[in-house]
DNA sequence: TTAAACTGTTTATGGCTGAAGCAGAACTGT
DNA sequence: ACAGTTCTGCTTCAGCCATAAACAGTTTAA
């Protein structure tokens, strides 16, 4: 029943769960929640450019066009698909009364969402987007985790945007990198190097002791603890009760 | 003269500046690094997406295929681009002789620079990205600023993936804010997350007491001032000389 | 029973990357 | 001087993509 323009249902119910169903018509054979399933399958296996409407409606045995009637716009089941995969937001109760521990939690909780779809960092970055209700949900658990830091609001919106910020580009770090395309081209790089190498000194040594082999330490807690490490110092800085 | 395959020169050697000019035939119009301007003034007025070999190309009043006389594709167009953009190293003698000091000048340089060009983060974000010179010696001045921690290689370089992490994120964060958009979709998004106010308390509270209010503190430097302190922590907890 | 509402189709438009082939320009060695 | 070679820049084309428009068929409400 709520319509906005055209056929299209407005993003925001979509996202909502609120698409009053129609009563004439021939009884639809789809849902968007099944569209946004199969695009997800999609992404996983090939990546999110590989995500196009004929693609995804080839499994459902129809043309691409039959998805418009489901959804406004690929922008729009890329927002569905976010949601889709973000699972309901986790109970952090287990971790304690204590911040540190609650908001390290959530942190490996979205970022283990995040490792199994890496394309959803480049789906919730599309300056497009519009947040649904899990999302948000998200968000709500980790601001819960961080008012018991005592800091003000501001100051735990920002933390809140540090700590995403880290698992998302920490994720992106590990899952551009093409193993197969580095070696072609990370060998004709490094002989460009040893060519220069007084030129870059810092980064000689740095990659002559071995700082640049993928076997380091897990950057996701390495920055964790750096950041965290960093917003403890700020609270005993400034108590604010 | 070094050619690799087709008619396109090698991507290495074009990023390090190394193409042997041709003797025969006519003389080029056209130079990589010309090509590289004008599609970077394209993305700095509409965006990467806006690049296109077509629109670059009516730059010069050429045809959208001339260009791959010069360039072998877009992909390579992209890397050029960054490294056109990216200015030489920054001199940090002037920050001091400590770690904090240099490696925080560093970040507000290089953050400079992400800020004039916002692309610059899916540029460099490209799976088949190629390094070029600059972008290495971009790197090669912060790993020296981080050699002065007297933390371990591995650490100086994840403390390195952090900093620039975070800058990378920072300008994500505001570059693809879209205010318009914002407004269009904050409006209907608010209404529902008032109707739902106990399914998100914490974010209702921090909303209420303006933590979303974009005029909010400085985002870089609340960031880098959080992980640097965590960095200092690392130092003190682990010494190593 | 008729009209409205709905689904899924075909067709078409305009965008993009890039392959192939062609005309003509400018240099090389004879 | 004059081929032959090599190079530029063009046109054409194929194959993707999103999505607009028009249409045929289906189901229900009035």
């Amino acid at each position: 029943m709520p319509k906005t323009e055209g056929g299209a249902r407005s993003t925001v119910a979509l996202l909502w769960g609120e698409q009053g169903q129609p009563t004439r018509g021939p009884k639809p054979s789809l849902t968007p929640a099944r569209i946004a399933e199969a695009a997800v399958a999609v992404a996983d296996a090939e990546g999110l450019d590989a995500v196009s409407m004929a693609k995804v409606a080839t499994s459902f045995g129809v043309s691409g066009m039959a998805l418009y009637r489901y959804v406004p716009g690929k922008d729009e089941l890329v927002d569905l698909m976010v949601e889709v995969v973000l699972a309901e937001r986790p109970d952090l109760t287990d971790a304690g009364p204590d911040w540190r521990p609650r908001i390290t939690a959530w942190a490996r909780a979205i970022s283990a969402i995040y490792q199994a779809h890496p394309w959803l960092v480049k789906a919730t970055t599309l300056r497009r987007h519009v947040t649904g209700p899990r999302q948000f949900g998200w968000m709500d658990t980790a601001l819960a985790a961080l008012e018991l830091t005592g800091l003000s609001y501001a100051q735990q919106h920002q933390a809140f945007l540090l700590v995403i910020g880290h698992v998302r580009v920490t994720i992106q770090q590990s899952a551009d990198f093409d193993a197969d395309y580095a070696r072609e081209w990370g060998r004709l790089t490094a002989e460009r190097l040893d060519r220069d190498a007084e030129r870059f000194p810092a980064l000689t040594r740095a990659i002559a002791a071995g700082a640049f082999e993928p076997a380091g330490a897990d950057a996701l807690e390495f920055g964790l603890d750096r950041i965290l490490d960093g917003v403890q110092a700020l609270i005993e800085r400034a108590p604010h009760d």
